[in-house]
DNA sequence: ATTTCATCCTGGAGGC
DNA sequence: TGCCTCCAGGATGAAA
């Protein structure tokens, strides 16, 4: 899916395209994308129709679309999911599953080719802590933001005796990674994507979570990574996909040693590393 | 209680 | 050109 980091951006061009609009109507073309976590969508989704977005959070991968009345519309966009601030005169595009329409003919179109993307209506919305009404709806809970993650939370984060790899792919320990950005930030701190997490030295894990949160600034700041489907909400690609180091380039040099990228299957995810300088065990 | 695994989908790439 | 297989940025419920 979109990471952290692209999700991010999305996030950013939402604030400027839609914060401060009174959505117009609503329309689903794909009803399965809907999560029925307690709304139904049919007649819940007339309760956004005249109110305004007054915000746009992101939590984890999670995009939240707060309105004037508590609720709020959670976007997950899954592997391949889109959001595209449209004009209504431009042709349609094939996997638009949703549609909000605002004044003046601006549309947020949801693409989602593979469909494993999902939107909810959120009640009860608390702005400054929107967890609550997450899992009200049946979303599984999240670990603090890999973006802010203290040095204590991480050091607790790494208490397990699953690999390194699989611990960081899951939401519940740390939110917002994903498989291009654990790789990177497994070679950026020169970590082997298969130690045990627990047997990293509290001065390798410090290290990991300074490199983790600064592949993620950066990627924020380059407008995210395309691999193949990302696109902003302007359909822009993001540009980190060049600064990327291990991801998708098995078998091409490593930038710092020269020895080939290698790729594995760790927990049915492939995982790209360099083997002679992800040696790092503790 | 934790952790692994198959599964939900379409589309692009590469082999023949 | 077409047909086949494999692969893909994720989350989750069932099973171990």
């Amino acid at each position: 899916m979109p990471e952290l980091p692209e999700v991010e951006n999305i996030a950013r061009g939402l604030r400027r395209e839609v914060v401060g609009l009174v959505v117009k109507g609503v329309s689903v073309n794909e009803p399965r994308i809907i999560r029925e976590g307690g709304c139904k969508w049919r007649k819940d989704i007339e309760k956004y129709i005249g109110h305004r977005i007054i915000a746009i959070l992101r939590r984890g991968k999670r995009l939240i679309i707060v309105m004037d009345n508590k609720r709020a519309m959670l976007v997950q966009l899954g592997m391949t999911g889109q959001v595209l601030i449209k004009n209504s005169s431009e042709p349609t595009k094939k996997h638009t599953h949703f549609v909000v329409k605002f004044p003046g003919n601006k549309e947020l179109w949801f693409v989602d080719p593979r469909r494993f993307g999902r939107l909810c209506l959120l009640e009860n919305v608390d702005i400054d802590n929107p967890d609550a009404a997450m899992e009200e709806a049946g979303f599984a809970r999240l670990g603090p933001e890999a973006t802010g993650i203290t040095r204590e939370e991480f050091r607790q984060t790494l208490v397990s005796k699953r690999v390194i790899k699989t611990l960081l792919l899951d939401q519940i320990r740390i939110a917002g990674l994903g498989n291009i950005y654990v790789d990177e930030a497994l070679f950026a701190a020169g970590v082997n994507p298969l130690v045990v997490a627990d047997m990293l030295s509290d001065e390798t894990a410090d290290l990991l979570r300074r490199e983790i949160r600064k592949i993620l600034r950066r990627a924020i700041a380059n407008g995210g990574t395309t691999f193949s489907d990302f696109r902003d909400t302007a359909g822009e690609k993001g540009r980190f996909s060049k600064m990327l180091r291990v991801y998708q380039r098995t078998g091409e040099p490593c930038r710092i040693c020269g020895r080939a990228i290698e790729r594995m299957v760790i927990g049915g995810r492939s995982s790209h590393f360099c083997p002679k300088c992800q040696t790092m065990k503790g």
